[in-house]
Formats: C-alpha cells, structure tokens, sequence
DNA sequence: CTGTGCCCCTTTGTGTACAACGGGGCCTCA
DNA sequence: TGAGGCCCCGTTGTACACAAAGGGGCACAG
C-alpha cells in the first residue's frame, strides 16, 4: 500500500473511532485546519478523510459552515438494528467459516474481560469490548462483502447506543453482554457458527427492546 | 442541496452510469485532467468524485498511474450474489410498503418495454431497463438503509452481468426477464409485496445459475 | 426595547502550481 | 543481439491562495 493510501486510512481510523466512542459527540464541529493542524498535514488530504465520513454518513460537510458529526433518527435507527440482525443471521448461513483455534482463544480473552467489565462497569471500555467481540463475529464468514455491509451498519448505531448508555441500567447491560460472549463460546467450541450466529440476533433484538423501552 | 452538492452528484451519477453501462470497461484509464475539462471544473472537485467512486470499489487509483475502472474477482461475484438473493427477500419482510398505483403503472410499462426487447434484443437498452426494474423493486420497501445496501451491491454486479452477456443467449436472458417482470406485476396487483421480493430473489439465483453456466 | 437589515468574519469549495511516483522507452555494455 | 539500468514524461498527491457562502453580531429605526 503507498503511503498516501496508508496515512488516509490511518486518518480515516482515529476520526471514525473519535466519532464512534463519542469523543465526538453529534453536533461536533471538525474545523478542517484544526485537524490538519492536528495531523500535520494540509487541509487537502484532510478533507479526503471527511469526504469519506461524509459518504458513509457519519458527518455532514456544510458549506461555510463546518463538518459537523450527525445524529441518527429514532425511525432509522429502528430500520438499521431489524437489518442487522438479518445480517447477523447471514453471517451464520453465508459461507460459515471453520472456527479456529484463536477465534476461540479470542473468545475466551473476551469473556474474561466481560467479566472484569461486569465487576467494574464502565461505558467506553464496554463500546470498546462490543466493537472487538463484533468484529470477532464478522471471522465466522468468508463472504467479504456481507463483512463490509455489517461493519458499515454497526459504525453508524455504535454510538447512539453509547449516547443513551446513560438512560439505561449499565449494569444490566454488562451482565447481558457477558451472557452473550458466554453462549457464542459455548456455540464456538461446538464448531457451530449458525447457532453462535443466531445467538448474536437474538442479542442485537434484545438490546434494542431495551434501548427502545428506555427511551 | 447546494449547488456544489448538486454538482458533484450529477457528475458522480454521470461516471457511475457509464461504467456500470461499459461505456468504461474494467481496465479503461480515467484521466482526471481529461474528466475535468470534459465536465468544465477543475480537478479539485473531479477527485472528489472519484474518491466516492473509489471508496464503493468501483475504480482504483494509483499514484504516478492513473484512475483505472475496476473488474470483480469470480469468487467476490459469487457472495455478491448470494448476499444480494437474501436481501431481495428482505426487501419483502422488512417494512414493506403498499403497492401504490403508480408503481403498478410503472410496472405495466416495463412489461412492455420487455416485450419490445424481447422482438428486438439489445444488450444496452436491457442493462437500462434491468436497472429501472430494480430500482422499482426498491420502492416496495421503507427502510431506506436496506436499500442502500442494496443499490450498491447491484452496481457492483451488474456490468459483469453486462460484460460477459455475449457469453449468454442474450434471446433467452430477455424472456426469462420478461417473464420476471410478468409474474413481479402479478404479485404486485394482489398487493403482495412478500410474493414479489420471492420472484425477485428467484431470477436473481437464476441468473447467477446461468452465468456460472456459461463461464 | 425590539425587530430588522447589513456587514464582517469564519469556514468550506475551487483552482493552480509543484512534489512524488511509476512506467516505458532508449541507451549502453557485455 | 539481448539484458539491464537510467532517464524522461505522464499522472496522481499535496500545499496554498483565493472565491463563495453562511451565521452572528452590531447598529439603526420605529
């Protein structure tokens, strides 16, 4: 990879993170000369990076105004979480992967940090822990393209569900977490990617039910 | 939507249309500095364009190379497929919309314009008209993230579809899509939008059939 | 005091000059 | 004559200067 290419997606990483773990909460305005004060780098390939974020609507670019960071609605946020839990579903009957040994050992890892996690709650290691066990998920597939739509999906709800943390019970929602890592072992270790699959579902529409009850 | 915003959209509309038409076969190097005198702009905002393009994977750019339309690999094309049969039957189950009159109307006039492909094959006029249908397709359901999803892996597949045509008895792939379209009508007139996305799903694992047939 | 309109300043959009990179052709040497 | 390396040219990447647009604040009139 050149090293234009290799910056841009560097750059591309830390924002969409920022954005995602709320450090950037919607509303945010990211000044482009700030940031590329920031970065050491000069408005132009800056401005790449936000055209990017723009496109997969995680900002908005005003002229003469600003970028600012979005929210997302109530009505599509309901229309992305049923998606993607027929994507999770997906994952589990679309060239299902072998489950390997460091998926597991993976798990296991998650588990016990699931567990720390439930005797400490915090919300940004929690965001942090669900986008790694997400990303884990995404190795039971060998279909790239479904891999890339999930992961699109899941960047644009990460955060609301982070921003509303607060209205919810954090712990409740670490002990259903920590349940959900404990199955989906259970399901790996029997080499059964379309049950860990399906437990994932069922997951995505419990935390939704509870995000919408909450609200 | 400003007229900077207007303008990058018709431009991207513009190059999508013609590489997803082969007016750009895979392989074919876009110049910016020629793009842009064409279009009247300066590079600045052609590389936008580009960018976007770039981002969806329909073009790569290389440094000190040029900007070069992409091919899909046979294996991606394979998953594209499968991903894209079951998000046709979502389009079904997830948030249908009523079957309004126009889209009926719509639907009775592709009807016909496949009957006059069908006594006059032409592999251009059918990739258009194939694009409309799906587009049509898309106005049966209201989530707007599914159909995103789903516009843009079609534009991923079909100028394979269009490219390799003259492999296909292009006599043959007319009437199996007029025959699509007729029995797509019929769900519609009874309302079924569930019945329609299930004969959508079916000739898109027809089609596939048929293409792997060939190759 | 309030409402309205203008101006200025901040910020993004565009154009252009130059730097970085890659490939192909040509020249040289064995 | 062929193979290898170097150089030149075309193309994209970056930086910067300027144009365009939007919002907020200030002044003035009612």
């Amino acid at each position: 990879m050149s090293e234009a290419e290799t910056r841009h997606h560097q750059l591309y990483d830390v924002l969409r993170t920022r954005i995602c773990l709320l450090d950037y909460p919607p509303g945010t305005k990211l000044g482009e000369e700030a940031l590329a004060a920031e970065f050491g780098v000069s408005r132009t390939p800056l401005r790449r990076v936000l055209a990017r974020l723009s496109d997969e609507g995680l900002v908005e670019t005003r002229h003469g105004v600003g970028t600012l960071v979005t929210d997302v609605e109530p009505s599509e946020l309901a229309h992305i979480y049923a998606l993607r839990m027929e994507l999770a579903e997906l994952i589990g009957r679309l060239s299902p992967r072998p489950v390997t040994e460091d998926i597991v050992a993976s798990a296991e890892d998650m588990l016990a940090d699931a567990e720390r996690l439930s005797a400490a709650p915090d919300p940004r290691a929690f965001a942090e822990l669900n986008a790694a066990f997400f990303r884990l998920g995404l190795r039971l597939t060998g279909n790239g393209p479904l891999i890339e739509v999930a992961e699109r999906l899941y960047l644009k709800t990460a955060r609301i569900w982070l921003a509303r943390i607060g209205e919810l019970d954090l712990m409740r929602e670490c002990e259903s977490f920590e349940a959900e890592i404990r199955e989906t072992l259970a399901a790996l270790e029997a080499g059964d990617v379309q049950a860990a699959a399906l437990v994932r579902r069922a997951h995505i529409s419990m935390s939704f039910s509870r995000l919408r009850t909450a609200a």
